[in-house]
DNA sequence: CTACAACTTTGAGCGCACTCTAAGTCAAGG
DNA sequence: CCTTGACTTAGAGTGCGCTCAAAGTTGTAG
């Protein structure tokens, strides 16, 4: 009843979506802390480190930039003690990703205005005979 | 009556936050249309310019790729005749950055539970055995 | 006249986040 | 034994979006 699965590199990419090189590269610079070696020397990967890299996947897809995201794993590396750091750490980026989210909407509006107002200038065109300029 | 402001590149860099560089780079590509000159060549904006380019802004903070904004602009300067096409751009573009939000909001979700969890486990830590102070 | 600041151009350089290449190892199958 | 294929490493290359450098021109102030 162990949950002894231990994934391929290969199995690890279908799952979290990232390639094998971006996979090694992310071992390389710190992100992930400890895979584990077959005897042959392959990447073994744990169901842990799947979620540990799943969680990674949810800061860069927020916009957190890799060096903050090797200080998040620098943290975690040195343990418990420095679960307030990584707290604040989180909280400040969700303000950030937060702000980012009201942007967003507030642009996409200006958008949707946009096409409305392409739509009134195409209906326009076609009651009309005659071209005017914009 | 005719709004004559004409604006020099430090003053349109400082409206819309781009840089000089940035708005030389951004004619050269060919996303902004006809920027007049002065008798001695600097160039001159008018407000006509600095709405295209708040507007580029926007679409650049949504997540639109440069290229994408080239065809778009591209397809402005054609006049009248692209405007059908112009809005599908639109259209699409903000399905994409609909469902960008979508996702941001999901992350964001998963952020703030871990945000809790490491909530609880400091407190547990404070009611636990080791004395505090470091 | 000189100095300086603000612009101009062309083209090179940079930071980020991958992405790929080359050369090598190893286990299994024919 | 030989080939195949999945892996390994270190390091080079790529694409994007700027960002800067160098050299030259122009207009104004002292």
């Amino acid at each position: 009843m162990s949950t002894k699965t231990a994934y391929t590199i290969q199995q690890v990419a279908e799952i979290t979506g990232l390639s094998g090189h971006t996979l090694r590269y992310y071992e390389r610079i710190g992100l992930l802390s400890s895979v584990v070696r077959a005897a042959n020397g392959h990447r073994r990967y744990t169901d842990d480190t799947i979620r540990e890299i799943e969680f990674l996947n949810k800061l860069r897809a927020t916009g957190m930039p890799i060096r903050e995201m090797q200080h998040y794993a620098e943290l975690r590396r040195q343990g418990q003690s420095t679960l307030a750091e990584r707290q604040a750490m989180l909280k400040s980026h969700h303000a950030v990703v937060t702000e980012q989210l009201r942007l967003l909407q507030e642009y996409l509006k200006v958008i949707e205005y946009k096409i409305v107002l392409y739509q009134k200038l195409q209906e326009e065109q076609q009651h009309e005979s005659t071209p005017v300029g914009s």
